[in-house]
DNA sequence: CGGGATCCTGCAAGATACTG
DNA sequence: CAGTATCTTGCAGGATCCCG
């Protein structure tokens, strides 16, 4: 194996994509405390992505989005809006009005991390025929071999 | 609502952000069958992205995955490795020699995709300490309310 | 309206054992 | 070496009821 210099604080910024991922499987053996994990873990829960999605549009209150995203329980918005705000992507503001209105936002950082997920969207976007092309040869041709 | 013109083929790819993803869900009542959710949610998948990232290093035969991803289980690599097959991510080649060794590679699509993912990757580098100090707030906050 | 607390279930995924 | 087959279980997540 080559030696390689690897910043303590981090990856080497300049190093070519494979070395990168190469430098984080190594440094964090417990895949769990990885942070790349934790947010690829978010990122691929069902409804979380979801919902920064819906409030990158514009502020809602919980009905809005309970309305806004259909097939989510309240259980499951409830518990997705409550660690979103606990990471510091979503902000909640409670207006003392009578009923009660609570109206979730994106923070800054949510913001943020609004752009790469966006270029995740695109990707879908624009190789989504590629994939279900690659399944249909892919399908036919197990198919036909049994 | 604003009333607003939707391409047949796809959301108004000059759209802003905003009006993408509600462009997107709008198209897609049912959410299973939307192609950026499939994306979302096999990126989210705990061992792709690892298997992902692992082969953009460089090809790797089955038992390299195995103990380059160390805590993966040989059932999941195995369903994984098929399943970024069928979508046509990965290639996978069998050299018929003695004892058969079987060679797995990124794909130009699964090597496309790898761009967004390392965007999300980045953006875990560049932001983890600001999710974890929101949770270190977050979780001092109610606790002393408590 | 905006949730909290419970109960219940299906499926994702680990462990183990066997095969070409 | 590179898988397949089977069994088993944890827990994500839906349904339901209640409360301020």
């Amino acid at each position: 194996m080559k030696t390689m210099t690897i910043r303590q604080d981090g990856a080497d910024e300049d190093a070519p994509v494979p070395a990168r991922c190469a430098d984080w499987r190594q440094r964090y053996p417990d895949l769990s405390l990885c942070p790349v994990r934790g947010v690829l873990d978010r990122v691929g829960d069902k409804w979380t992505t979801l919902v920064l999605l819906t409030l990158a549009e514009r502020p809602h209150r919980f009905g809005e989005l309970r309305r806004a995203i259909v097939d989510i329980s309240q259980r499951m918005l409830t518990q997705t809006l409550r660690e979103l705000a606990r990471d510091g992507l979503v902000s909640r503001r409670v207006f003392p009005t009578q009923p009660p209105g609570v109206e979730y936002s994106l923070t800054p950082l949510g913001h943020s991390l609004l752009q790469p997920l966006l270029g995740l969207v695109r990707w879908a976007e624009s190789h989504f025929a590629d994939v279900e092309a690659a399944r249909a040869a892919h399908d036919s041709a197990t198919e036909e071999a049994a």
